[in-house]
DNA sequence: AATCTGATTGCATACGAATGCAAATCATGT
DNA sequence: ACATGATTTGCATTCGTATGCAATCAGATT
């Protein structure tokens, strides 16, 4: 690297220690007495000595590193995640490795990914194909899916409680008398879209509601833009429209809106799912169902933790509350 | 790790070459023999063997890992930003390590990167102090500041040209009859703050137009809403806003339209700087200056890798043309 | 003072791969 | 068949740190 390495060596030299002394005084618990720890770290001090985290890694096996895997991050409640993980791992004392994928390259990423030696992996991304989790899994490194569920053995879950969230929106849209009520599905083959659905149909079906109208975005903001367009082209409009995230939402509300010249949510009441921030801006003020990401990101953790540090080996599932933020969007 | 960690020797033993050999075969230009390196490669997928990145990380002293550090992720600029840096340093070989950073923890933060033997490093908020990269540039390692220019010689920058943006929205208000200009700042120490607001001047005042009035509102969405509620507030309204970022132009058209019940454009253009998705988004058609996060991205990147790869040492800027996008906010 | 116990210390080795060097192999020309 | 040069190969060492082991030391006990 630079001109100038200094390693524990150096230091060594300088505290007139042993270079096993200067490893011991930065490996808490390990055996040094008070003053040569003291001798050693003025010595690092003066030397502006810190230990190389790559060298330790690969001696202990402890890479301290955790692969974060994201599909996208215009949905703002990625970032939001992101952000939130990122600060997470690093007050445990890890390192966030920060791997974007698209369709085409997963296997190409999970290859990468190993050869970091990542001590553990946070799949972030409701629409990351699911076998990536297992296979990571299955080579041994503890493997969390955040805001996503598979029924794998080897994957720890962590994501809210979709299903009494899309009941709360059902129960919600029902007291405020609503009766034409859709639906704008979120990706087909994401747990989080099925589980929203199902509980939202399940708050629906007590008081003889069914669907008015079913429609999929795919969790993407054009696509959900789109099929708005169709849904409210029909001549029998919904009069309530529950979108599977707050992403998607924004979309449907700025069609019903400009496109239709109808009125939220007097005329169509729109709920979303997230609780982004922007969920709560000016011409939104979204009433949607409440995701904490800071809830995820240290359940998330400490799972992984646990995992690596071998407290248990069994993967578990974590469900978080998930609760309404009524605003007036409906 | 692992029980099954697979090394280079498992490799050679099964190929009946030299560990050598192995290594030569999975580093490009060495020299091998086609036959050996086939029997190697066989030998490696049927184990499923991949070189160790950290081992190889500490006898060629290329971590092949560049940290990027940013200070929040609300702002969705940022987002935006971090994916297509992330994809674009993948793409390249290399792999990207965030730090989240907060006012506090800065040196914390450097202390870490360096643990980990990045090659490079980019720093991407306004408002991260400066002190840090001058510091990190003195180390030997390769600095970029992206959307923030210094003029530290250790330190690389890549930025648009935030004077050029900023006078093209002046020369926009005044072309569509606008004459009680105002402007609301971000950071008032960021660069980006500086030169938009310099450009903007400079576009005012061959038209003898002055700034009808001031606020800063830190680039933090709620300031903005504040310092825009002030304004507003008083007896002698602008006719139209610049906005240093679309972050806080969102928050001063909503307090606009919500809290003051005024039209935009109509009563007050408004105009911001970055082109986020959000600003094309229905209610907002936020006239603004695009920044090419591809362009910055690819640019951060070339300069960084020039220096690893030491075909350059002293520190560039690289300023990219601005955009204005003319939506109907202004 | 002699013995024992527990805490410190240094030595030597290990982690996994890259690389300079010299030996071995190959291809080529005579 | 032999000499020459160009490749290919393996050996041994290196990167910077952690750690088992044996040696040393300090303190307590009799």
């Amino acid at each position: 690297m630079g001109k100038g390495t200094i390693t524990s060596a150096d230091v060594a030299r300088l505290a007139k220690v042993s270079q096993s002394a200067v490893s011991r005084t930065f490996t808490p618990g390990a055996s040094v007495s008070k003053s040569t720890k003291e001798r050693v770290l003025a010595a690092a001090e003066e030397l502006g000595y810190r230990p190389n985290a790559l060298a330790r890694a690969m001696i202990s096996g402890q890479s301290k590193m955790i692969a974060m895997m994201f599909a996208y991050l215009e949905n703002q409640f990625y970032p939001v995640l992101l952000e939130r993980l990122s600060r997470t791992l690093q007050e445990k004392g890890y390192q966030p490795l920060l791997f974007m994928t698209e369709t085409g390259n997963q296997d190409e990423v999970v290859r990468r990914l190993l050869d970091y030696q990542v001590q553990g992996l946070v799949l972030a991304s409701a629409t990351l194909s699911s076998d990536l989790a297992s296979r990571c899994g299955e080579l041994g490194i503890p493997v969390v899916l955040l805001n996503r569920e598979i029924d794998d053995p080897v994957a720890n879950c962590v994501a809210s409680d979709n299903f009494a969230g899309g009941k709360l929106v059902a129960e919600h849209f029902v007291n405020t008398g609503r009766e034409k009520i859709a639906y704008i599905a979120g990706d087909e083959n994401s747990s989080t879209n099925r589980d929203r659905e199902k509980g939202f149909l399940s708050g629906l079906s007590p008081h003889g509601l069914k669907l008015h109208a079913r429609a999929c975005g795919n969790y993407y903001h054009d696509q959900a833009a789109s099929v708005a367009a169709s849904m409210l082209g029909a001549s029998d409009l919904p009069d309530a429209i529950f979108v599977a995230n707050d992403y998607m939402a924004f979309a449907v509300i700025d069609v019903i809106r400009t496109r239709f010249g109808l009125r939220v949510p007097e005329d169509i009441a729109v709920a979303g799912y997230d609780d982004v921030p922007e969920a709560a801006w000016g011409p939104y003020q979204l009433t949607t169902v409440r995701q904490s990401t800071e809830a995820m990101s240290e359940n998330a953790v400490m799972l992984l933790t646990e995992q690596i540090d071998g407290k248990r080996v069994e993967a578990r599932t974590i469900r978080l509350p998930a609760q309404l933020i009524v605003r007036t969007s409906a």
